[in-house]
DNA sequence: TAGCACCTATAGCATTGCTATATGAACTGA
DNA sequence: TCAGTTCATATAGCAATGCTATAGGTGCTA
């Protein structure tokens, strides 16, 4: 029951801390807890954190260590661009693995409680993003562009903690992830004119449907289905209703 | 000092609650404090809230139909995209305005606390992009870019609270902004390049016609067929490349 | 051995969220 | 008008919380 490895009386505090506020879904962690898991009694708590705040300070600072450790454990693989996106997926991973450190790091930040992190962990992503912007790949700033992607992360990560396990879904990081890399990125990709896809209607949406999937060879649907698919897409863009 | 208008104590306990929370910045609150700014005494607040929490909730609940009607009171400008960029500006006004309410309403969302505002705010986005939608003017589904829009939107709003008011800068929110609306846009690339940026037309003309169909009632197919019709479309419309 | 800094334990204080119980007010039906 | 019932508030107090004043071991160096 108690963790006592024989380690010094702070490391198996930090270590107790740590492992309560993980597993005890949300509900504040005593003191009480945390000493006694750590075998040991209240005032060296206070001796050596001062404070209980002191004390979760240490925890996410360790946690955030270790975040940082995994960040740049990775060899950069020469494509920035691709480093940031393997940066990106780290960050929403290490949220949901450890929602509560998480939720303590980035969703309660106040402008007088921990705006360091916040600012370490931009200055981890600028570093990548400034090879990005060496190598001519940027379109912004890189400290810009890094400020707005970590933002776009944390959102990210956020709302996938807020959802139950079960219901996740990693598309929303990928497609945001995607999203935000290629708006800050150089990448001249531009192309034709959309045709005429201004109206609002179901049968002018249709249209454009029905010419396009003409135009295309789209394998999704089988060749019966298609015909069926078409017939009813015929059906609906010759009816009178908006 | 008291917060006694003669409005009933339910009332003055939820604006005691809502005005403590919002100055005394992060520190925790305590009832002792709400009740004896409310004029009431503790059982009063037990007998209306049932708990510290439940007193919370509805504080909570009570500033997110605040920020709803904020985001209704905007009329439509008949250009969906820009009334995205409203309701994004919005939500951003909204928190720095209530930091503290926002960081209890997004800041600390656990799957068993409130994924219900979540979802109700995305849906109210959601509800906004289907008019882009069907107006062919959507990359994704609408569903999937409000999420994260919305994802981007939290985040950006969370690391500006984060920051001292002084050294604010909004265009972190503004450039953030336009990259998740650009991303998920499919006004500028199409057609011609289907590579990595910008999806064919075939797709954008799928998405728009799903949303139209969605949202009028044309029973020109039966309920059957429209089912299987919707399927196909899904199929097409979430292929990786055209 | 003595002194000294460091670390830990005993015991307890003030405050916290919350409640068992009782009192009052307002409305109902006769 | 008045007993009965329901709703709303108050009195007083409990267990748990964060924290601390004080004292008691440790291991060092001299």
């Amino acid at each position: 029951m108690s963790l006592d490895g024989q380690l010094p009386p702070k490391m198996r505090l930090l270590r107790a801390a740590a492992e309560l506020l993980a597993n005890s879904g949300g509900a504040p962690v005593s003191t009480r807890q945390i000493t006694q898991l750590a075998g040991v009694t209240a005032p060296t708590l206070y001796h050596h954190f001062g404070d209980k705040e002191g004390l979760f300070d240490a925890v996410v600072a360790a946690g955030f260590e270790e975040y940082v450790a995994g960040e740049r454990d990775f060899a950069p693989s020469g494509q920035p661009l691709e480093d940031i996106r393997r940066m990106w997926d780290n960050h929403v991973q290490f949220g949901l693995n450890q929602p509560e450190l998480y939720l303590v790091m980035f969703g309660n930040i106040r402008p007088e409680s921990r705006p360091a992190i916040v600012a370490d962990a931009e200055a981890l992503m600028e570093e990548m993003l400034n090879k990005a912007a060496v190598a001519g790949q940027l379109n912004v700033q890189p400290r810009e562009a890094a400020r707005s992607i970590l933002a776009a992360n944390v959102g990210v990560t956020l709302m996938l903690i807020a959802e139950p396990a079960s219901e996740r879904n990693l598309e929303l990081s990928t497609m945001t992830r995607d999203a935000m890399i290629f708006a800050v990125s150089a990448e001249p990709a531009s192309g034709a004119a959309p045709g005429d896809a201004g109206k609002s209607s179901v049968v002018v949406a249709a249209i454009a449907l029905n010419a396009a999937l003409q135009a295309s060879h789209s394998d999704q649907l089988s060749s019966s289905e298609l015909k069926l698919f078409l017939e009813w897409l015929h059906r609906i863009s010759t009816s009178p209703a908006g």
